[in-house]
DNA sequence: TTTGACCGTCAGGGATTAATCAAAGTTCGC
DNA sequence: GCGAACTTTGATTAATCCCTGACGGTCAAA
């Protein structure tokens, strides 16, 4: 279970938070001052896997809070919660350690939101970090016994396996993902060349025939890479 | 130096991000849609510290290409950038994967406070972490006959007993972790030199031919250690 | 059937990227 | 400091991609 700290003089707003919190399944413990606040760090040496931080509350305001906890290495993340909203403030408050600024009054999904997303963010490093590298999602698809790998950039078949280029795999990316649907010439240039200026060229041509030779049974009748005339091409997935 | 994406259609707002980043001493790439910047994951096999995203992009919206990257199990932090302000809005793009999320028009200042805070978060995990690394397993691999040893860094064959540098074995070892997957120039200078900056270097190249010598049955036609032209370098095991 | 727009194809060249190797630089132990 | 082992630089050569542009074929409307 995560443990959090609601650090929040006005006490209606405290424990409307914890109640929520709570029925989302998180531990809260509450200071309604700042000098309380670091009593649960420093004197009771209790930890929380976040603290909700009011900036403007009697004794130690909610900037200072944040200094000392960073100053003592205390990297809990901090979601400050206050009614000062302009610029400065923000400033002030990221400067002095926060993760995150929210101004009130707030809506109280937007606020779950951002706790949230704070909370997910430690999940989300530890992952990258790496402890646990899960198979590799292998983003497959099968199209006339040839398995278009787009991790691997290659295209393999019980024969044989093609090695795509980079310009192979971009056309051929974004043209699956636009499956079934005819795109543009211009579309194409800008989406997968970034050419956004109106050129004339055979390139994309070049391409198709290319991609034809590797994928369609018959290159010479088109059945997964279409020609629409007047249009551009497009993809479509006869089988599996 | 710290890697940004920043993904957005207005090429001037882009362009002045990139500036003021550039100024700040990152190393700034940009995409001016969602495709474009889903390729340079998926395709350019590029990786960077964050994420500046737009919403609002022709073609793949800001949403679509944070789920996309959440889905693939990547991570990088994204702080997403738009003119929707609305509570749903906001509440979309925490769903969608976002770490942090900035209405338009917004002052530089906050938007860089934010910035930070995201990318300092990654400091402050890992420093509340330790050096937690996971225990390296002692696996052995034979390739081509010979058997290689990263624990005492040799690489045996019945005939002789070729020693590793360590940055022949850094390399080697990155390349095996990434097994079949191409992995670009960038990504093996940050992850086995640990250079952050753009350097053009032939570092990299020279060790491959080293490796090839040691591991390839004929150096001139490598089938262990392939290029992937305008990526990087793929180790591709062919036998047991 | 004619006509013009559009598409398929291919050879060749330009531009980018990689391989190679020698030489210089770096690091480390002694 | 000296020397050996290791790593990086830089210039040159080689490889490969991708685009250009021409030509011929195909399609559909008049």
């Amino acid at each position: 279970m995560q443990r959090v700290l609601i650090v929040e003089d006005e006490e209606h707003l405290a424990d409307g938070l914890r109640f929520n919190l709570e029925a989302d399944g998180f531990e809260v413990e509450t200071a309604y001052d700042g000098e309380l606040a670091l009593d649960k760090f420093f004197v009771e040496k209790k930890s929380f896997d976040l603290i909700v931080l009011d900036v403007m509350m009697p004794r130690k305001n909610g900037f200072e809070v944040a200094r000392a906890l960073r100053e003592a290495e205390n990297f809990t993340p901090i979601l400050m919660l206050t009614a000062l909203g302009s610029p400065e403030d923000v400033l002030d408050g990221f400067e002095a350690g926060a993760d995150d600024y929210l101004p009130k009054p707030f809506e109280l999904s937007v606020f779950l939101a951002r706790f949230n997303a704070l909370l997910r963010r430690r999940e989300w490093f530890a992952r990258e970090n790496g402890a646990a590298k899960p198979a590799r999602e292998t983003e497959v698809l099968t199209i006339n016994g040839k398995t278009i790998d787009f991790d691997n950039l290659e295209l393999k078949s019980d024969a044989e396996t093609i090695r795509l280029t980079l310009m192979e795999a971009k056309l051929l990316r974004y043209l699956i993902e636009n499956e079934g649907k005819p795109v543009s010439r211009k579309t194409i240039l800008e989406e997968v060349w970034g050419l956004h200026e109106d050129t004339d060229t055979r390139a994309i041509d070049n391409f198709i025939v290319r991609l034809r030779k590797y994928l369609e049974i018959d290159p010479t009748k088109p059945q997964i890479l279409q020609t629409v005339r007047g249009v551009g091409y497009r993809f479509l997935k006869t089988d599996l």
